[in-house]
DNA sequence: GCGGCGGTGAGGTCTGACCACTCGCGGTCT
DNA sequence: AGACCGCGAGTGGTCAGACCTCACCGCCGC
């Protein structure tokens, strides 16, 4: 029988400050870019020391729920939703976490991302992503801007999916490839075809169409993991039934059909 | 332009020690479930006070990379990898993220995460399948011992994956439906026909085949939804095309095709 | 009018003491 | 001899108060 318990990741006091914030936050008097008092008031407000308090925002901010700057103050997060950067990172490093576990995580994630922006992207939407297409066009022979507008591309595809836990969970696994992906676009050669490609999903998107959003989604990435040999080390190939929109639905025949 | 700089989440003298206990990790010097030294030693070691040193440890708590117990000592965690697990439902009441994009996150995620346990499990996971499955029948009458074996189930089908990154992806979206599971299950009448679904699931991956696996996930999943009610408000059904394996394969034929 | 300088108030760090929890050793009672 | 209890060493948790660093802004002098 496993436990099932109730995480407790910190001791009383932090969690007491956590539970409060929170508290704060569903009832609505915190609101995303609104700004905590001052540690030393706070503390005295919730009789608890500056440390406990401390602890708390230190495990409120570790988790991008807060963030502190250093001479001004403390606030709640505002921007999109985002969870602790750098968490994917570390876990990565203690659990060795392969390249192309990351990739894989990130074709389900993106090509769902990219259909569901295909059926919900408003027209706002669909004008920012031909923004970020122009951009990249423009941009052909900078790769260092380009990696921006590729970036900014696919963030406002997470927006558009209309699912921000989705879109967070989309950047979690994004941002921890950034710094990798970084150095492999400064020597990349055929930047025109992935910007034509990144054209295309968003030709799809704009023409809602989910399956072809999707579809290319996978072949954009399956191409950008190739880019970097990121594939999998041997058996099956990355593109394999069960992941990939297959394109043999004669295999369907095979259900098992409850 | 945005920011796109590193995220500085804590201070200085925090992220000094993330950064040291990061590399003495990925030096492997520091194995998951190993004990680091005492805070006032440890704090000595590294010449900053033990405050600073406990800022550090409890921005690796708060990600799930260590794990603090009173009295006893501070360790690398060793289970499987976790995400903050109280991150999504902090962030959920901070961005008022809606159940339906939990559920459909979800859907995603497990959906994928059959079909690749599907294509990559192993004996040992069909067994550990098999034997949730056989525990599900036989707890029907007690709603929540089923619970922990849906839980379970669904935790080994993550597992045998092979992804660990997407398995903690949906261990953090799950965890923060448990609690509204758990009351929900108590009341719940028809537990023989989820059993049944769940063995339908674990046919499939056992018989290696990814696109039914995916299929029956999927279905489970929005029958849950359904038993709780969570449906998205309006507009589209819950099954729109793009997100779940569509059984009209001729709509792919209006493929814009590259 | 502009730029530098310093005040104000915020977070960041340090110190050292004390509190609370675990666990195991050793004594005691049965 | 064995089971039980108590206590103490070791470890994390909390506290208090002082001081440092930084960002901001208004004042003052040029």
């Amino acid at each position: 029988m496993q436990r099932m318990k109730q995480d407790v990741p910190d001791t009383h006091r932090a969690m007491q400050v956590v539970n409060h914030i929170r508290a704060l936050i569903e009832k609505g008097s915190l609101q995303p870019g609104d700004k905590i008092p001052a540690e030393r008031e706070f503390a005295h407000t919730l009789r608890i020391s500056r440390a406990s308090l401390r602890t708390g925002i230190g495990y409120l901010a570790a988790m991008g729920v807060m963030k502190v700057r250093h001479g001004v103050g403390t606030f709640v997060a505002d921007g999109p939703p985002e969870f602790g950067k750098a968490s994917l990172s570390l876990m990565g490093a203690l659990h060795g976490f392969q390249s192309w576990q990351m990739f894989e995580a990130r074709l389900i994630l993106e090509s769902s991302l990219a259909a569901l922006a295909a059926e919900r992207g408003k027209q706002e939407h669909h004008a920012a992503l031909a923004e970020e297409v122009a951009e990249m066009f423009a941009a052909m022979d900078r790769p260092a801007d380009y990696l921006i507008h590729d970036v900014l591309f696919h963030r406002i595809v997470s927006q558009a999916s209309g699912n921000p836990i989705l879109a967070a969970l989309m950047e979690t696994v994004t941002s921890s490839m950034y710094d990798k992906r970084r150095r492999t676009v400064e020597r990349s050669t055929d930047l025109r075809e992935s910007a034509q490609m990144h054209r295309e999903i968003y030709r799809a998107i704009r023409a809602q169409k989910p399956l072809d959003a999707r579809k290319l989604m996978e072949q954009h990435l399956c191409m950008a993991q190739t880019a970097q040999g990121m594939e999998r080390p041997a058996d099956r190939k990355a593109t394999s039934a069960g992941l990939v929109s297959s394109r043999t639905p004669a295999r369907r025949a095979s259900s098992t059909s409850l």
